[in-house]
DNA sequence: TTTGATAGTTGAACAAGTTCAACTTTTTTA
DNA sequence: TAAAAAAGTTGAACTTGTTCAACTATCAAA
């Protein structure tokens, strides 16, 4: 059943028993994305959270010079969300594309607004994964003044080799925050 | 009273009673920090969270090359929180540093979980501040990608004036990502 | 299955940022 | 308040990464 990846991403967290689980899931509902449609655009305000059952999503902005900055990418088992959009229901710097045919768990403002009500625990458990999660963009922005864009080339296909597969190099290169003529030259010179 | 401070601060994120606020208050105690001294050590396991009253702190690793990276600095009204040391009890990647006399209160991990079991809407505090600091990292990194060390530097003091005065051009280039020549190049060009 | 469109490659010239060393200025400490 | 330590400045040579343009390879759609 397509909940039960969304339930054991969960448990990671925080143990629930199995009522609560279905509480939660009870909120959240499949939809399908083809490859190259957008979740979210720039602009526009952010309805839904979301949690990646199958396919790949890339979270950019666009800036003033035009170029694209990749935040992060989210495939299966990955989280999907405009904090500062959904939360505040303001517009969204945020775009969130599909890379390829994919499947989500999206929640919307009122359901989450209802899980927070009726099920206390879940404040927990998005305070400990929010917490989890500014760890990794901590170490991610450490990482970005300590090394240089070949450290970094080779730490991300190293630490996310499944997600790697599916990207293009122009794609790796907004999410190291280089160019990609240059990522095409560190690649050259390994080899 | 050294507590209104982080009344207000609280009151920011969530609106809660005067009886909650106490509650909460009651488990920070006040410590003062003389320059130089260290509230965290790389390596040691962090004991505490804290909240600035007064002074300055600075939030750094320091990587395998000997260099220093600066995370964030916290001046009055500004948190100190390792979370990843701090929630799991594993040793420290950061140094906490007073980069001038200091006061702070401090709480411990048992008043932390005291709090979060008395008080369920501490869970609701605590994951709207983790996700509005998210937003804010996600921001910084994008800055990183997109901006120049020049133009960084200019977002920096523009945004933060008066930290800014309390630092040596040489944090803040520890803050930037850059060394501290350039740094000192940057301003002779724009004199 | 051809035809666009998009992705990747390469080189040359350039810009951004580093390194190192020598020096000056400011701050701290004895 | 003198001496030592730390912070800041500067220049020259260097490395890292960008830009632009021309090219090749790959992929998606009709």
């Amino acid at each position: 059943m397509s909940y039960d990846l969304l339930k054991q991403n969960i448990q990671k967290n925080l143990i629930l028993s199995h009522k609560e689980l279905d509480t939660i899931c009870a909120n959240f509902n499949p939809f399908n994305f083809k490859k190259k449609e957008f979740l979210l655009t720039q602009g526009s305000i952010c309805k839904f959270e979301g949690f990646v059952l199958e396919g790949c999503f890339r979270i950019f902005t666009i800036d003033k010079k035009g170029n694209e900055n990749t935040l992060y990418f989210a495939a299966k088992d990955w989280w999907l969300m405009d904090h500062d959009s959904f939360m505040n229901q303001i517009p969204s710097n945020l775009n969130i594309q599909a890379l390829e045919d994919s499947k989500v768990l999206l929640i919307n403002k009122e359901g989450k607004l209802t899980l927070y009500n009726s099920l206390p625990i879940v404040e927990k458990l998005f305070r400990i994964m929010s917490q989890k999660a500014l760890v990794s963009w901590q170490r991610r922005l450490i990482r970005n003044h300590s090394f240089t864009a070949k450290e970094r080339y080779f730490h991300f296909i190293k630490t996310y080799p499944d997600i790697c597969s599916k990207l293009t190099d122009k794609q790796i290169a907004a999410y190291l925050g280089i160019r990609h003529e240059f990522l095409s030259k560190i690649k050259k010179l390994e080899k």
